[in-house]
RNA sequence: GGCGCUAUCGUCUAGGGGACCAGGACGGGGCCCUCUCAAGGCCCAAACACGGGUUCGAAUCCCGUUAGCGCUACCA
């Protein structure tokens, strides 16, 4: 920090010293001053040079007597400009650009110098940013100019607005990254949102893991135009991530999730891994975020459940016919020898067949007595995952608590 | 106000002079699949900002207008 501190001192007084820069004693009131009154004429402000009038022995004089000064950078004549990785060539004319502070009074150096200084000591070659840093650009050209260094490549890359179309910053819209961590969102996901937002590979490809984004970039494919960051799509992004993303990178992005849940604890995982990965392998399918996974887990690790209303109101609406189907079905699965999905299906639709109703009426109460959700994955897959002993405790749980309403 | 950047469906985009009465994706609507919900499949609505050029021919090239955004500090 000091070290850095010190280089930046002294690449404003060599600047100072080549006659590149100048010594300013206007103060910042003054400067404010003249600022407001020149908007209130609506004229374009524009540092007047004063300073850079001073003789010599004005300067030594002042300097001498410890009145406090900036440095200011004097901007040449002529035109400034790049050819810019995405845009091209971009140009300013240097009447445009006002003699910057590149030194304040406490010595300490402003942005601009700074990021140059610290680039040209580190022999950065390429600086990527956002378009906002477009008009800083020819003063640091300059800056680098003055200092004798050689010019990076700069690329300005399209920003991120948030749905009302404006900028996002730290001021504005900003949420850490972290805080999408806990949404449940994979950083897989995320990146590959983000960069499809400013940079396209070409074609219609869009869903990339990180590995093929990196051998799809190409300068070529990136965009000149701010973006619009747009949750839904991400929401969609990481549905698809979700789903394609290999089981053992997912489980480390969920689990601590689940433990935190109350739902399991790192011993019960590793006790039964497999059932455990299968488990996440079947919820992945509907959910959108890591979360969605945990909310819909309970069943499967809870010993007593809640039995959603509008579930209840809808599959159990007669609460004895309910009973009676329920207590059928539980006694038809507890003759199952296999407890194997082709098993069960047919003995669930042999039922089904036999009290003259359509499957999904055995089907419906069944994944609410299993659940307590109206929604879940494929009955079969519940039961496999439950086992034979919880799906039948859950059966005999349903029928005791309708019969007792 | 000055300067700069940008301009294809609501959103992200493909497109680089004829292959485009403009393709994909999200979101929306509908259908199929189906034990529910997702996922998946199929279909529909939806865009080249405007005006001038250049050219046999412009979404594509040039100019202007308009609009949006950005910068305009002894902030970063």
């Amino acid at each position: 920090q000091g070290a850095n501190l010190e280089r930046h001192q002294q690449d404003a007084y060599r600047m100072l010293e080549s006659g590149a820069a100048y010594r300013c004693f206007c103060t910042a009131q003054e400067l404010d001053e003249r600022r407001k009154a020149a908007e209130a004429n609506k004229e374009a402000f524009k540092y007047d040079r004063r300073c850079d009038r001073l003789t010599t022995e004005e300067i030594d004089r002042r300097v001498a007597a410890g009145e406090p000064f900036v440095i200011r950078f004097r901007i040449p004549e002529g035109t400034t400009e790049w050819n810019d990785l995405v845009h091209e060539t971009i140009a300013f004319p240097n009447k445009d650009l006002e003699d910057f502070v590149i030194l304040r009074s406490n010595a300490t150096p402003i942005y601009n110098l700074a990021v140059v200084s610290d680039d040209i000591a580190m022999g950065i070659t390429l600086v990527m940013r956002g378009d906002d840093h477009i008009s800083n650009t020819p003063k640091q050209i300059l800056l680098y100019r003055a200092l004798g260094a050689e010019l990076p490549v700069f690329a300005h890359l399209p920003m991120i607005h948030g749905m009302d179309g404006k900028k996002l910053s730290k001021r504005h819209g900003a949420t850490a990254v972290g805080d999408y961590q806990h949404q449940g969102l994979l950083p897989g996901a995320m990146l590959n949102f983000l960069a499809l937002l400013g940079w396209s590979p070409g074609g219609d490809r869009e869903v990339m893991t990180i590995d093929e984004m990196i051998t799809l970039f190409s300068p070529d494919g990136l965009q000149r135009k701010a973006a619009i960051f747009d949750p839904k799509k991400l929401e969609w992004m990481n549905g698809q991530h979700l789903s394609r993303v290999p089981l053992e990178e997912l489980e480390p992005r969920v689990t601590p999730a689940m433990i935190a849940a109350g739902l399991t604890t790192p011993g019960d995982v590793e006790a039964r891994r497999d059932w455990y990965m299968s488990l996440l392998d079947l919820l992945r399918v509907r959910a959108r975020t890591t979360d969605d996974i945990v909310r819909q887990a309970g069943p499967y690790f809870l010993d007593s459940i809640e039995y959603d209303a509008e579930a209840v109101a809808k599959n159990w609406k007669d609460r004895s016919t309910a009973a009676d189907i329920l207590d059928a079905t539980g006694q038809a699965l507890a003759s199952s020898a296999t407890w194997t999905a082709e098993e069960l299906e047919t003995t669930l639709r042999a039922l089904a067949e036999k009290k003259g109703v359509a499957a999904g009426k055995v089907f419906q109460p069944l994944r609410v007595a299993l659940t307590g959700l109206g929604v879940s994955p494929g009955i079969f897959e519940v039961l496999i995952m439950q086992g034979k002993d919880l799906a039948l405790k859950r059966i005999g749980d349903a029928v005791n608590w309708l019969r007792a309403g």
